[in-house]
DNA sequence: ATCGTGTTCAACCCCTGGGTTGAATGAGGG
DNA sequence: CCCTCATTCAACCCAGGGGTTGAACACGAT
């Protein structure tokens, strides 16, 4: 787990965490009040909350003792990028196919005109 | 890890797994296929792809000893749903933030119409 | 200085995830 | 029928994730 786009899909792959960022859409919060609905310790929340600032998903701030979270939507867009991307890229192939099927009906060999390739 | 969107999230934090599914846009492929360019046994990318069907986002046919692995684009659909859902939230609440603070310059109390919640 | 509240650190537990190797199964091709 | 190639199953190892509890730390209030 090093790279960005990996934290935040793992962050994001918990629904617990999910939950909190979907709370932190409608108000900034504090651990205390981000912990409330959950039966779980407010440790453990802490440590959820680290996990999505390490993401990049959540900025904390400091404010008298307490340290409201607030939530970096930016950092969504780095997901939608990469998804974007490659269900283009996945359509894309399937209108290629679909004319390949067309043609399929008049001709016959069809190579394959291997396209290429993109890492992560 | 049992709803889907933490399937699908989950199976997208491993680095090897994206660049698997960066690569099925381009062609369907075999296990062996798959497993080439990466340094880890074969077993251990039939694993993967078990964790990217169980997520939806790929299946298998059967074609002769082969089972070509065949990526299915409509999973990311739930992603991008989901994250578009919240990040829209978000900026409609900063949209909202602007206007208060617009408002700050004029009037004083300023109370807190605290919005609605929506989990996973 | 002291207390109380909010938050984090540390140590620990247990279970899952990703990797390995070795053997089993499936499905042509000789 | 037997061999070979592709894939998966099984057993195991180790690191890391999510949870716990108990102590420490950071402030504000008294």
């Amino acid at each position: 787990m090093d790279d960005q786009l990996s934290r935040v899909f793992s962050a994001l792959a918990d629904p617990t965490r999910r939950d909190m960022v979907a709370r932190l859409t409608a108000a900034d919060a504090t651990v205390n009040e981000l912990a409330e609905p959950y039966d779980v310790s407010v440790q453990a929340v802490s440590k959820h909350l680290k996990v999505l600032e390490e993401a990049g998903l959540v900025s904390r701030s400091r404010e008298a003792q307490r340290r409201p979270v607030h939530l970096e939507a930016e950092v969504f867009d780095l997901m939608t990028k990469w998804i974007e991307r490659y269900r283009r890229r996945a359509e894309e192939r399937y209108r290629r196919l679909d004319d390949v099927l067309a043609e399929m009906d008049t001709e016959q060999p069809t190579p394959r005109p291997d396209s290429e390739r993109g890492a992560s």
